[in-house]
DNA sequence: CTGTTAGCGCGTTCAC
DNA sequence: GTGAACGCGCTAACAG
């Protein structure tokens, strides 16, 4: 009787016993640092072989050498920012031999949280969270009291894109210059001769959208400008609700001349709604966006964009985690502020001399 | 001395330790399915909140109890149709309470295999592979190997966008019907009048192009126009590349009124190109794509394209690999053939009456 | 109701 | 060189 060789998948047992052998030999042979005798070795590979022996992580990881894990949530794989985001975790943790553990929360914070609950128990090495949040008090107080589990528990757990929650507690921060992007974009805009700046998309209540508009109004008052409310356009981060937004706003009133789009994705669905109204970009209205995701390139007349290190963040994020135990690690290493860039294409202009 | 509970996570017998009960006990609590006294069960709740305990997945997985887990690899995250897919399954395996273990390979059928070991190890329930594939013969001894490696142990192969390996191989395969949109969008390039069409992009020796130009080719032969090898054009699936080679094409040689690029992001390069050469689409030159990704709408004009179910084909896959020992279950179900539809939008119209 | 015993698969002691 | 014994953390049996 072969053990369970013949169904589920084969033990150290199982190998031992086909090899003739004790189950430690077996480990040995496989393990590779120990003297084991030729022909015994040769035995135990040819039942390994044989049985199509698989190591069982599991039991391994609870023997302490198991296989680690970095694990990942974001709101949808789907969108371009989060998908390199993710790139650069599942790169730079697959190059120290990571797996990765991916779970999508569709924006929710409720699945937010369970979802880092399970990564918990898999026993991650570092639990990431991606993007824009709703940066309330009960969001903070949960999140601190996470990363202090996680701290306790060895593991660590790291912000991309969305602001630290305070010096005491134990969290890696990976942030880009968000506000710095929204203020020097919406500087070429206003460099260009626009004063009438419409703030297009977004959802204030999301930290990236608030601090997409504190760069806007920045900008504005370094102008001079007065800031209008009604130059505030919500909709959301969806290219064909932007689409509709932009439609009626055209329809409504036509009180602008240059367009900040909090995305590129919403800048892509005003685009046609602006060219579908007849106007041209960028001769009767200016448009820039933010992200400086691939398909901005596909747009026309190219976008001018904010370019974000999405892919960078989501390694260093992986970095920062794994390496905060190394020599030349210090706390302060803990929290990094990625530079963005403004990216000069074909969709800016000085506003048109004679009134439409 | 209360154990471990200092550093490192709290374990059951922690928790036994500071409620004064023991180990089994505080299993009890936490299952809930066993009968234990009020004031011991609140006890030991104190103790479990105190201790911050998280059960470990690990000795759960090894009782037999662990949370399952489904793994996929796919080339790139990156690409918006792979993450379609990597939607669809991270929709549907967390909806069935499943864990996502993500791996990218780069497309290096190397790094595919490392991965597909990584899972095994890991004793995923399901290993998803996504997309294209060279289609050679150690590569079907490979992953037939695999295949039957994976049901031993009691776990899944699923192909996902990608030919099946023959019916004596334990593999779940899900496709869409590549060769059936290919000709059907042809065939509106066709029918449109065109005779001088293009196929623009892809790399043969994949699967998805090598289906894509079969239908091509019938759609070709549909309609009695004869195959030339002058019209075929090969080019990456980048959008940088493509708009590159049709830049040098055209300046070379514009001897087509018709262009079928093998994916919506290879007809955004090539539509920029053609746009800058002066040429207008539809008008000069008709242009449809394949995949009908998000930003095909945002395209000017709009590109008519083949729609693909990715995110149902990852739905799909869950479903048919985790629900292969139900109740109606036939091995028959194990490959599924979606259908794809052309998407009629503003990018073809009838090829110029005067000779340019 | 609760505690004791046993074992999941593996690797690391120890002896022989 | 190799086997026997133990324990990682957890849960399912069996006592009591």
């Amino acid at each position: 009787m072969p053990g369970r060789a013949e169904r589920g998948r084969a033990t150290l047992k199982d190998v031992a016993l086909r090899a003739g052998v004790s189950v430690p030999t077996v480990s040995r042979v496989i393990a590779g640092n120990y003297p084991v005798a030729t022909a015994t070795r040769r035995r135990v590979e040819k039942a390994l072989r044989d049985l199509d022996y698989v190591a069982n992580t599991h039991a391994r990881a609870l023997r302490g050498h198991g296989a680690k894990t970095v694990a990942f949530v974001l709101s949808d794989v789907r969108g371009p920012s989060f998908a390199q985001v993710a790139h650069g975790i599942e790169e730079e943790a697959s190059r120290r031999g990571r797996l990765c553990l991916l779970c999508v929360s569709g924006g929710d914070p409720a699945r937010e949280l369970e979802a880092v609950h399970l990564m918990r128990q898999q026993g991650a090495e570092a639990v990431i969270l991606i993007g824009s949040v709703v940066d309330d008090e009960p969001y903070r107080r949960t999140m601190a009291a996470l990363a202090r589990s996680l701290d306790r528990s060895g593991s660590r757990l790291v912000l991309v894109g969305r602001p630290p929650l305070g010096e005491a507690v134990p969290a890696t921060v990976v942030e880009y210059d968000n506000e710095g992007g929204a203020h020097a974009i919406t500087g070429r805009l206003l460099a260009a001769g626009h004063r009438d700046v419409l703030l297009f998309g977004g959802d204030a209540a999301l930290t990236t959208s608030a601090e997409r508009l504190a760069g806007y109004r920045r900008a504005l008052a370094d102008f001079g400008v007065p800031h209008r409310d009604a130059l505030v356009e919500k909709a959301s981060f969806d290219r064909g609700e932007a689409y509709v937004a932009m439609r009626e706003r055209l329809a409504r009133a036509r009180d602008f001349t240059g367009v900040f789009a909090l995305t590129d994705a919403v800048a892509a669905g005003a685009l046609r709604a602006i060219t579908e109204a007849g106007l041209a970009v960028p001769d009767d209205i200016s448009l820039v966006g933010y992200d400086d995701v691939p398909p901005a390139t596909d747009l026309r007349p190219r976008l001018t964009t904010v370019h974000v290190p999405y892919e960078e963040m989501g390694r260093t994020a992986v970095r920062l985690a794994l390496d905060r135990h190394g020599p030349a690690a210090s706390p302060a290493d803990q929290h990094v502020l990625l530079g963005t860039r403004v990216v000069l294409r074909d969709s800016v202009a000085p506003p048109p001399t004679r009134p439409r």
